[in-house]
DNA sequence: GAATGTGAATTTATTCACAGCA
DNA sequence: TGCTGTGAATAAATTCACATTC
């Protein structure tokens, strides 16, 4: 189950929130609680648990009526929607910062999302080794794709050249982009693109400041 | 107008919309457009031009009939919304790898948010200057916000101690949290709190690309 | 008795479609 | 005529409520 579904049909309002679950079922393996219950679960996560409930039911049924869910499987079943089951290569375009601190970032490799390229165009950069390998030219981006599987390119070049470096990466035959610059950028449609705008983030924030008042009050 | 509306009636969905609307408008301005049509903007930004007429009339009225929108009045207008009539100031509380990145971002300035302190737990960094000055102990948190404002504090500690560590920006008066831990932490009803997920988005990432299918379709 | 899984009801968000105005 | 601003219609997401199963 869980995998032979058909995602299309599952809310993409609903994914963010398995990847809530999924941390939150870790947390509670990790302290040896073996059961929860839908309610019990929403409580810790502050959500309705029918919410939960249905956002399983796309997938299956994980469940056991009148018991819960058992931990060990739920977590399993949830990685396994997510696409968890395998591992995912990584590359980070742009060795900036920002993009050096994800190289590092330890929350990766804890869903087997391993970064193992950097490239930047730079040649106070290219050569420099920030973790993954030294990093290379934007140049050698197509070659290296051709030449190893990798599934997600994260994006951390300026802005400006931010299209360009998403071209780069799609004409690569790279499927799934994360998307650090603050440009909104058109991908064909079998690829995925997700967007992080940090100062879109701060303005959410002073968007409440400004008016004391709460999100959805 | 604009900012004289009760934000409570404005659906949390449209706020990061706004700021895609700052963003683009920015754009056109630099560019010299001083003119532009819901139909032109919805299409620069793939959407439907009913939502960006919708989303601006929550704060008023900011186009003319038949004409269409003053690219330099609107950015200003949509600026006011989103609480940038005025500039916040913003503190990093640690300074490990991302934090360190986000000191220097220049997104944040652009929009007039001034990171203006840098805390810290660990003796290796307390001291240390990565830009908005020398990185202070965590123990100065409270003293530091006493004697300037601060609006914002972004969470970039690990995730072992983020709940502890915005409580301590909380007790400390601050009432917007950016947080970048992978924990979820209750806060106060007055106190608005926005989290950044990293693998999170990965995760997004890996289930279309287990299928093959895009999202929403 | 307790908690899941899910249709039905409700709420929220998006889009349509057109009246109103330059 | 052209495009905004907005009620009405539609679509999507959330929550309720209960039949179902352990």
């Amino acid at each position: 189950m869980a995998r032979n579904v058909d995602k299309s049909s599952v809310p993409a309002v609903t994914v963010p929130r398995l990847a809530l679950y999924l941390r939150k079922l870790r947390e509670l393996k990790a302290q040896g609680i073996a059961r929860i219950s839908s309610q019990h679960l929403a409580e810790l996560i502050e959500l309705n648990p029918a919410q939960i409930r249905k956002d399983f039911s796309y997938f299956g049924e994980f469940g056991t009526r009148g018991v819960g869910y058992e931990v060990e499987r739920l977590e399993e079943e949830i990685g396994k929607c997510l696409g968890l089951w395998r591992s995912w290569s990584v590359i980070i375009l742009g060795a900036g910062k920002l993009g050096r601190a994800l190289v590092q970032y330890r929350g990766f490799a804890e869903y087997q999302f391993n970064v193992v390229g950097v490239f930047d165009n730079s040649e106070h950069v290219i050569g420099a080794n920030y973790g993954a390998g030294r990093v290379r030219s934007v140049a050698e981006l197509e070659e290296f794709c051709a030449q190893q599987p990798v599934d997600i390119a994260m994006i951390t070049v300026p802005a400006a050249v931010a299209e360009e470096t998403i071209g780069k990466a799609v004409g690569a035959g790279i499927k799934a982009i994360l998307n650090f610059a603050p440009v909104k950028v058109h991908v064909p449609d079998d690829v995925v693109i997700r967007q992080v705008d940090l100062s879109s983030e701060l303005m959410f924030l002073s968007f409440y400041l400004d008016r004391e008042c709460e999100p959805g009050e």
